[in-house]
Order: structure tokens, then C-alpha cells, then sequence
RNA sequence: CUGGGUGUGGCGCAGUUUGGUAGCGCGCUUGAAUGGGGUUCAAGAGGCCGGAAGUUCGAAUCUUCUCACUCAGACCA
């Protein structure tokens, strides 16, 4: 390829709008240019990478029995509703009507159209266990998308889905997608990653892992033990309490003003944040009279997706002012409305001593003892791991990290095939529905994520496995007629053998040749120029690390061979 | 959805307070010089100032409405 053809404008100004590094850097370099938000165009370069990506994903998904379709994007309303999840998604999912007034939608995940296509064809246990994958442009209507290919709304994603007889094999098949996963990031030119435990959320299912990337501008916090090999999202993670035992003391209501942070109570009464409980209060999403109000100790947090599991609906921080049921937000669990839905963490069971909300302007009171006070209620485990808590596994220090979520596997169950009908015969003669699994890469996500972690001061450092080029050709005074030719020559002996060569044979500067080619970053620069020619030579440098040397010219593409060989090495399974 | 910010040649911005029909840098075109890290000089091309309505003799600038993008939060396989 040409560069001086090539559609991809280099720029040395930041957009204005860019403010991770990966969205900078791409911008930058051209690879992608903004259509909308959240909607990007590809140039050839991000093309070719996505295309390598998708490559790497195939080999790995076809070395897993992978058998690859592809799902329609638009489907119709019915299928959705088979499943329940045209209800249960918001308005993340576009919807639309087509010209007979028919509802559609734009599908965002596919379980409903894999069993759709399973249901009808795999009607024997002897047909599983099977898996059927596809790469295809997803579309989602983020409520925010940001990070430039971090977080989109319209990306090409692998999805895949595995359907097996039994848990165990489930299990089974699960761990080699683990395995999988692990190559193609480590293929792709990932370093940093990890896997942890996650939520289920809008998938269901039961046991679930996410890839993360670990990187500070990464959107999902990460709980890691430093000691253990225990890792969870933070919506998951657990962690010991550790239980402060306070004097036992008779209920007293204590006049505290305006005092209502816990800092402020705490400043107030002098005792510790430990030594209270913090309420907060959730409106029940899409029915905002219904409240639920979250009661932790003074200085936890609440996880808002544990809370949302136990309470089994969408909830939202409360903004509703206050009234008779939120009394000027001194709000406790003693003589609380009836009306609201109260959840107490774990962190309360067997307290006491405890300052609370007196649910009564001014007044909060002092000796609460739940068991005493409340009789027996039930305890759930809705806080948030900080910083420094205690691993709840070895008991070691857990760290929080920030990631980004490069993949994810699920192990579903049979939330799709038994609501949708889908019936297997099984050896015994009875029919049963079929265990599956699910799991996805988003690949522009990926790309994202390289540009994230690969690269320095001057852009770029693409990994060779995933670079559009793997050789970025130079030739510096082209209007030299030695220098046109020999590098004309170099360009047509590699291009006529397989070896992918971007091309700069404009007539500029060697500054701004030098810079474009380190802001677009492919793995191997090659440089001729009547420098290098008086001495017979060409120079190859290496992105990664600007090692550079001579190369005799007629030994060049041999040489340019070798080092491509050498350098994919480490990205080969 | 809540709260901020911004819309002016391809890109990054100034001009808006105090109305008088657009300016800078980069890029682009042409010519010359230079020739291993965004080089220099000269000459050009390119914008109905996001959109609509209004005020005014006159609006990028004032008023109202609207759209888009964006940041923080909420949300999120």
C-alpha cells in the first residue's frame, strides 16, 4: 500500500474530544475518524487490524469445534419476547417498526437466535455437545459512550454459544474457552489482562468470568488479592468485615441538629463511623413511590448490584426530597415506615451500642442493638470492597484496580432453552433442555485496548501479529533516482511474497516520514535512502524498542523475512 | 435521564462581554531552497460562523427555541 494514497490522515493535534490515550493515539494516527457518537468509521489500517483480530478469534474458536454462522441483525419482535428479554432490556436496544408495522429490533446479543437455530435441528443428545459462533457489527444504544473504541455503540463483536448435556460437561467445554481466551489475548498482543469472577447481569446464568485489561482508564473496578489468586469485579466481590464490639447500651433519642453526614453525626457524638448505620435510600426504578432503603455500617458503602439481586429489581439512588418516610434523612432502622423495603447488610448482625436515624428531624439515637431493638432480621451482603479489606479466601490484603473488559464468558444454564421450548432427547428417551454457555469478544474493543496498553511517546507500537502492515517502507529523498529505485524494487520483492508493506514513497522530509511512522506504529520501519545506499545498505528498525541496523540491500528481503519470522514468534500458539 | 461545557474553512483555536457582514496556527495547492526527526521562503485555494425564528438600518456577536457533540454521574454482556 501506498501511504501517500492511503485514506488516513495523520494529525499532530489531539481531537478535542479525546482524552484516554488509546482514543488520542487512534485519532491520531487516522485509524478511525467519528461519524456520530459512539460510531465510528474504520480506516484500512484499523480494518486490516480488525481483520487480524477476527482471524485470530477463528483459529481459536474453529480449534474449539467452533462451527461459524451468521445471526441476522435485525429480528423480529416474537423471538425476543420467547425469551421474556424484549420486556426486560431498555431502551439500550433499538427498536423500530418496519413498513407493515411490524416491531423489530436490532439485536444486541444472540442466545434467542442461536436456540432459534438449534431448536429445530438438534434434536438428539448425540448431536451435542456443539458450539456455533459468529463475527458481526452489534449495535447498542449506550445511554454513554466515551474512550473513543472503548466503549461504543456500534462494534463487531464474537459471539459464541455452546450447548452440552450436562453441567459437567459444561464445565468442561468452559475451561477450554477459558484456555482460548487466554491465547487469543495473549495472540492478539495483550499483556496485562487477567480474568476474574463477574455478575451475570442481563444474561443470567450462574458462573461467569470477564477478561480485563487492567488499565487506570478502565470503567470496571476489580478486586485482587495479593496474596491468593482471588479476583472479582467489585459488583461481585467479597471481603471480611472485620467486627468492631461496641458496649451494650439502652435506645436513646439525642437531639443532633442538622448533623447528617455520619462525619458530621460522628463529630458530633464522638464515636466512630463504626459505631453507626448509614441508610440509603433506593426508588425502585419505573415505580417511584416504592423505596428501598440499604443499611450498612457507618463507613461501608453499598454495592448497588448486590442490592439489586437481593431486591430482585432495577433500583435507583433516591432523589424523590424528603417526606414522611425519608424524614429529613435521619433516617433508621427503629421505628422505620412499614412501607419501605429496609435491607441490612451483614456488617450489622450482632451490633450494638449503635447511633442510628431516629427517622425524625434533628434526632438520631444512640444504643441501638439490632437483635434487642429489631428482633430477628435478615442479613444480606450489599457492601462495596474498599481498598485494603480483608480477602475473603486467605485472608490477605485485597487491592482494587481498574480494567476494562476485553471478553466474557458465561455459563448460562437453560434460561434460553427452557424458555424457549428447546427440547433434546436425551440416551434415556426423556427430553431435557439443553445446558448452555455464552461468550464474546468485542474486537474494535480490542483494538482499543492495544492502542491502551501498546505504545509511547510517539504513538503507536502494534503488536505484529495484529498489525495492518508488518513492514513500514521509507524512502527518504525519493526524488534521488537510486533511492526510487532500489526502493521501488524492495517494495514489489515484498509485496510479490506475502510480506504486507505500507509504502512512503512521497517526497517530503524525513521528519515527518520518521513521525508518521511512529505514530502508526507497524512493528518493522525500513528506511533507503542515498545514505544507506552509498554504503550498499538499507536500515531496518524495530517499533518496539528502536533497535535499529544495516542490512545489505541484496540480502534485504531476506532479512526482512527472518526478522518477521523471529518477531512472530511470541503471538504463534 | 441529571448536572456542566462546546459548536466559526479538513484539524486545533481566537473573535461574542461593548452588534458594523470573518482571523490565526496546522494541513492542502503552486514555485523555489533544503535534504536523517514534523525545515525555510514566496504566492494561492478554501468558511452563508450547527439549525430555525426573532430584535435591529445592520447579527458569529443580543433574545427564544432546537439539534449535535462532549465531560461528570446514573446506566451497561
Amino acid at each position: 500500500m501506498l501511504l501517500s494514497k492511503l485514506v488516513c490522515e495523520r494529525v499532530k493535534e489531539a481531537p478535542q474530544d479525546a482524552k484516554i490515550l488509546s482514543h488520542i493515539l487512534l485519532a491520531r494516527a487516522g485509524f478511525i475518524k467519528q461519524v456520530a457518537g459512539g460510531i465510528y468509521t474504520m480506516t484500512m489500517p484499523c480494518q486490516k487490524m480488525s481483520g487480524k483480530i477476527q482471524k485470530i478469534i477463528r483459529e481459536e474458536m474453529d480449534a474449539l469445534e467452533g462451527q461459524e454462522v451468521l445471526f441476522p441483525v435485525v429480528m423480529p419482535r416474537e423471538l425476543w419476547e420467547t425469551s421474556g428479554r424484549y420486556d426486560s432490556i431498555g431502551s439500550e436496544m433499538v427498536r423500530f417498526r418496519d413498513r407493515n408495522d411490524r416491531d423489530m429490533l436490532l439485536g444486541m446479543t444472540h442466545e434467542e437466535a442461536a436456540v432459534h437455530l438449534c431448536k429445530y435441528i438438534v434434536t438428539s443428545y448425540q448431536q451435542l455437545p456443539l458450539m456455533i459462533y459468529q463475527l458481526q457489527t452489534k449495535f447498542r444504544d449506550e445511554p454513554r459512550s466515551r474512550g473513543g473504541l472503548i466503549r461504543v455503540r456500534e462494534f463487531t463483536m464474537k459471539d459464541a454459544y455452546s450447548f452440552h448435556c450436562t453441567q459437567e460437561d459444561l464445565e468442561q467445554y468452559y475451561a477450554r474457552v477459558h484456555a482460548a481466551y487466554n491465547r487469543i489475548f495473549r495472540r492478539i498482543g495483550l499483556k496485562n489482562f487477567i480474568d476474574i469472577k463477574s455478575d451475570t447481569g442481563m444474561m443470567g446464568g450462574s458462573v461467569a468470568h470477564e477478561f480485563m485489561l487492567l488499565t487506570d482508564v478502565g470503567e470496571d473496578s476489580l478486586v485482587l488479592c495479593e496474596h491468593c489468586d482471588y479476583r472479582a469485579n467489585m459488583e461481585v466481590a467479597r471481603s471480611v468485615i472485620e467486627h468492631p464490639l461496641y458496649a451494650s447500651a439502652p435506645l436513646e433519642c439525642v437531639h443532633t441538629g442538622q448533623d447528617r453526614t455520619i462525619e458530621e453525626v460522628c463529630a458530633r457524638l464522638g464515636v466512630p463511623a463504626t459505631q453507626t448505620i448509614k441508610a440509603v435510600v433506593y426508588a425502585v426504578k419505573g415505580d417511584a413511590d416504592k423505596i428501598v432503603i440499604a443499611f450498612v455500617r457507618g463507613d461501608l458503602e453499598v454495592n448497588e448490584t448486590k442490592l439489586r439481586k437481593i431486591v430482585g429489581c432495577e433500583v435507583v439512588p433516591y432523589d424523590g426530597g424528603y417526606n414522611d418516610v425519608v424524614a429529613c434523612g435521619n433516617i433508621g432502622p427503629y421505628g422505620l415506615d412499614q412501607s419501605v423495603v429496609a435491607v441490612y447488610d451483614a456488617s450489622l448482625e450482632g451490633t450494638r451500642g449503635m447511633v442510628i436515624g431516629a427517622n425524625r428531624a434533628e434526632y438520631h439515637y444512640t444504643g441501638f442493638e439490632i437483635a434487642r431493638d429489631l428482633g430477628d432480621v435478615t442479613y444480606h451482603d450489599i457492601v462495596k470492597v474498599a481498598d485494603g479489606d480483608v480477602c475473603p479466601v486467605c485472608g490477605g490484603k485485597l487491592r482494587v484496580e481498574n480494567g476494562i473488559e476485553i471478553g466474557n464468558i458465561f455459563q448460562l444454564g437453560t434460561k434460553y432453552t427452557a424458555s424457549m421450548h428447546m427440547n433434546v432427547t436425551g440416551a434415556d428417551g426423556q427430553t431435557f433442555a439443553p445446558i448452555m454457555g455464552c461468550y464474546g469478544i468485542g474486537v474494535g474493543r480490542a483494538i482499543g485496548s492495544i492502542a491502551q496498553e501498546s505504545n509511547d511517546k510517539d504513538g503507536l507500537i502494534l503488536p505484529i501479529s495484529v498489525a495492518p502492515w508488518q513492514v513500514h517502507l521509507i524512502a527518504l529523498r525519493s526524488d534521488d533516482e537510486q533511492v526510487r529505485a532500489s526502493a521501488w524494487a524492495l517494495y514489489e520483492q515484498l509485496q510479490a511474497n506475502g510480506v504486507e508493506v505500507l509504502f512512503d514513497e512521497r517526497s517530503c522530509g524525513a521528519g515527518v516520514k520518521f513521525a508518521d511512522a511512529d505514530l502508526m506504529g507497524m512493528p518493522i520501519r525500513v528506511v533507503v535512502s542515498p545514505k544507506t545506499l552509498a554504503g550498499g545498505e538499507v536500515e531496518l528498525t524495530l517499533r518496539r524498542d528502536k533497535s535499529c541496523g544495516k542490512i545489505a540491500l541484496d540480502r534485504a528481503f531476506d532479512e526482512i523475512r527472518a526478522t518477521i519470522d523471529r518477531e512472530m514468534q511470541p503471538y504463534l500458539q
